[in-house]
DNA sequence: TGCGCGCATTCTGCATACACTGTGTTCGCA
DNA sequence: TGCGAACACAGTGTATGCAGAATGCGCGCA
């Protein structure tokens, strides 16, 4: 229990593998689909994307296969890919279940996480909030952070996987104003890291739950 | 919410796609993994697995690649994949997360089913065990059948879609002496089925958690 | 007889060629 | 000028060939 935050992987099949064109197509398209290059509903054309990463059709198709299984990539009405398209409805079944699995997870690992595990995450959330600018990209690392913290803490892998899948479908969710979000998950955050360091798992189930209606509720919010 | 119970699908993948080779392969694979004529650990060559299917090795690769999306087979060691094993530990983490989600889904689908659905398979349950020779089709069937009513039910098609993922891996477990599971099943079914029966979420949510648990013993003592 | 090195076989990774399908456009005919 | 049919094009599905890597076996040497 002595990982620094760094174990802490935004992505979690980044490590997957050898280095083969698979995989790198894998990787690539993953990142396109995560931060928005490829777009939700988007056919995704297998030869000219094969001919962008500079691979043959093979490769890459059967990369496309392995999103297809994890979700993120179906096959539409024809025969192409279509990067899948996540609604509003979806997103809050989603952060539903998520709510559900993570106040779990959170609960589970009151007492599990090391001190300087929880340090460190409370540095970056108060070093963030301090922030003059506002970065997409420090947000999604402190999110990342607090979560993973609970996520590889709570000694269930199979409970941490799903967690993790439900995070990334979420995340195909449009959120439009991303930057509205840093004040009230910087809060919310904090809140559960308080729980966490207490190792009060009733307080940190609580503070979850509360995170995750908030997310519900803002989606609403914006949606409308 | 007319469903018969015939339209809880005991492979939720079968229904895949146009009649491509790739599909073929997929469900062939998919089948051979449920019921063990490919075990568990078991290395997967390709070109072999391609000539018994009839198929060149092109479409098999991708439907691996999909069932890896999905967990069922891993990239070993080397280089070719593996049919996933679950081993103890996992199987109880995975009935852990089932018991939490199938649970939620259990108390949501109160007084979501009809009650056809519900007769339905009351019916299928005593019929199974009035049943004086054991079959293990039919046992599954049942299984099946009861789960399905909240899976289908729930209204959280999300929710739905990580139970049925789970069942599958789980059932990459179980099995062993498995019809010493007819009687217990049948009678803990009995009991969601009477909560779901009367409407009572509460009720639902505890008769799932003790067939969660008796499964768990179950397992903790055959192993043993 | 035991150990190690090299060769042969086997399997995967990848690209490419070919076939088939669906769609859009153009040309001819009424 | 409008409608229909054929053709061309774009894209996917599948097989196969080739190259590189791993594995196992045999042979030679100590």
């Amino acid at each position: 229990m002595s990982d620094t935050i760094d174990d802490i992987d935004d992505d979690p099949q980044s490590a997957s593998g050898s280095v083969n064109l698979a995989n790198l197509a894998y990787n690539s398209v993953y990142e396109m689909i995560k931060d928005r290059r490829l777009r939700g509903g988007e056919v995704i054309i297998g030869a000219r994307l094969a001919d962008v990463l500079g691979i043959s059709r093979t490769p890459l198709r059967e990369a496309l296969q392995r999103l297809e299984g994890e979700g993120l990539v179906v096959k539409g009405t024809g025969r192409s890919f279509v990067v899948r398209n996540v609604d509003l409805r979806e997103y809050l079944h989603s952060l539903k279940v998520r709510e559900i699995l993570e106040a779990e997870a959170a609960a589970l690992s009151c007492g599990r996480i090391s001190r300087q595990a929880l340090a460190q995450v409370r540095h970056e959330i108060e070093e963030l909030r301090r922030a003059t600018t506002y970065h997409t990209d420090a947000h999604w690392r402190s999110d990342n952070a607090l979560h993973g913290l609970y996520i590889d803490g709570c000694g269930n892998e199979v409970l941490a996987q799903m967690i993790r899948a439900l995070r990334v479908t979420t995340r195909l969710f449009e959120i439009a104003r991303l930057s509205d979000r840093l004040e009230p998950d910087s809060i919310e955050h904090l809140a559960i890291l308080e729980a966490l360091e207490a190792e009060d798992a009733k307080a940190a189930r609580k503070a979850v739950v509360a995170h995750s209606k908030s997310l519900a509720n803002f989606a609403l919010d914006t949606v409308r």
